[in-house]
DNA sequence: ACCTGAACACCGTTCAAGT
DNA sequence: ACCTGAACACCGTTCAAGT
């Protein structure tokens, strides 16, 4: 296997420190340190407390000297996607070695979807621009390489890997939303939190609702992972059996 | 079929405008023209463009005005969704007299997913907030009807309509991302976009991205909605199977 | 009951200047 | 080559006051 394009050389961060005779060096970051911080910050407190002030107080510098190792925060974002995404490649690659295509497809799918339901934001940029995304597209490639070990056409191929990331990472994104602030503030429990909900969706007419109220009980005890997995199966068996069982 | 919980009632907006004796009148709104002008704004320049200033300005009043209506912006974009989802609903329950269950699902996954791409915004808030989403819940009741008339359990059910749904709105979303600039400013076409892009794959190493090799042309050539159909497929042959044929 | 004006506390981005 | 300070042109949200 190639490498990927080369990251470009890092060193590691220097907060501003002061140097023995007193006197106040510049800050110095380094797009590695950028990164890691621009990470630590999303993980931390989310999407929404990833500014340019925050990671450059983090970095002990300035706002302006991000500008000088990406060009926008979009870029940031895509970056910061495939630093992590290098994690995620390294899980991959160690449990593809499987006997059965699909079951190479659902171990990736399965890693991918951990990633993003840990990381939310990452649903958002995963895959956006594979230049800045080495990783993604590594992922990508792997993913793909499975199904050439199925009796498809490149169209179909193409069309499965296609579904696979699609739902993997449409309803990661999703299940990751920003959970309600009184769950976030830990005044109830995701399981009152749904609980609560469920409540009000028995409270709905049975008659113009008889499919919410048949999984209602459903819905207010399930587990996001297992919902995943079960969507991913029907995905993977209708493969199946368009490549010939 | 009940109807869905009552919209508050609503006038016609007036803008402010001059009276015979030339006083000035205060603007008046109401819900239903906070909601028109919030949708004609985000159709016509996209999410960026939804600002409480640019939509007090089309009101032709202030922008607190606005909060009299809606808590904040969170709730301002769950009920634009909300009320564009009206009409998605109107067109699902034409669609929907299938005799088989199967064929009524693919019609409502298909009618939300050409809402969602005409509209990605939507794909971010669909189904976020049922209380402010009432067209959002009927829609989910009618393709979970839909599951009501397959051999399954309410488990298998619950899960084949999230991931229908997760498949649906996360492919959407994910296809309905801002176009890079050269295109929406019609520099290049979107043909253009993708060859350019092919490109790049193309000039990958063939040995170690046989996937992206193999595919780089229907990548080249792909029409979304197609994608997306094929998708469904998998999924809803899945289920098929899963219900017993 | 509904709207206004002005302020508050933020944003991303730019740029001339420094080292 | 890389960082700083300060400014610019925005944001969402609040609030006392008006009608």
């Amino acid at each position: 296997m190639a490498p990927p394009p080369a990251a470009p050389a890092s060193r590691p961060s220097r907060r501003s420190a002061s140097r023995p005779d007193g006197t106040r060096r510049r800050a110095s970051h380094s797009m590695e340190a950028v990164l890691t911080e621009a990470v630590a910050l999303l993980d931390e407190a989310g999407e929404g407390a990833l500014t340019f002030r925050a990671l450059a107080a983090r970095l002990g510098g300035g706002v302006a000297s991000i500008y000088w190792y990406v060009a926008s925060k979009e870029e940031l974002l895509d970056r910061a996607a495939n630093h992590v995404l290098a994690d995620v490649l390294a899980d991959a690659e160690l449990q593809v070695e499987r006997e059965d295509p699909i079951d190479g497809m659902r171990a990736i799918a399965v890693t991918l979807f951990d990633a993003v339901a840990d990381r939310p934001w990452l649903g958002a940029y995963f895959m956006r621009d594979t230049e800045l995304q080495p990783h993604g597209l590594q992922l990508y490639e792997r993913l793909g390489q499975q199904t050439l070990r199925l009796d498809l056409t490149p169209r179909q191929r193409f069309h499965a890997v296609s579904a696979v990331i699609g739902f993997v990472v449409g309803t990661a994104a999703d299940m990751g939303q920003e959970p309600p602030r009184e769950v976030l503030e830990g005044e109830i429990t995701r399981e009152e939190y749904l609980a609560r909900w469920a409540e009000e969706w028995r409270s709905l007419d049975a008659d113009s609702y008889p499919y919410v109220h048949h999984i209602v009980d459903e819905f207010a005890t399930h587990d996001d992972a297992e919902q995943f997995r079960a969507g991913l199966e029907l995905i993977l068996a209708g493969l199946r059996l368009q490549a010939g069982g």
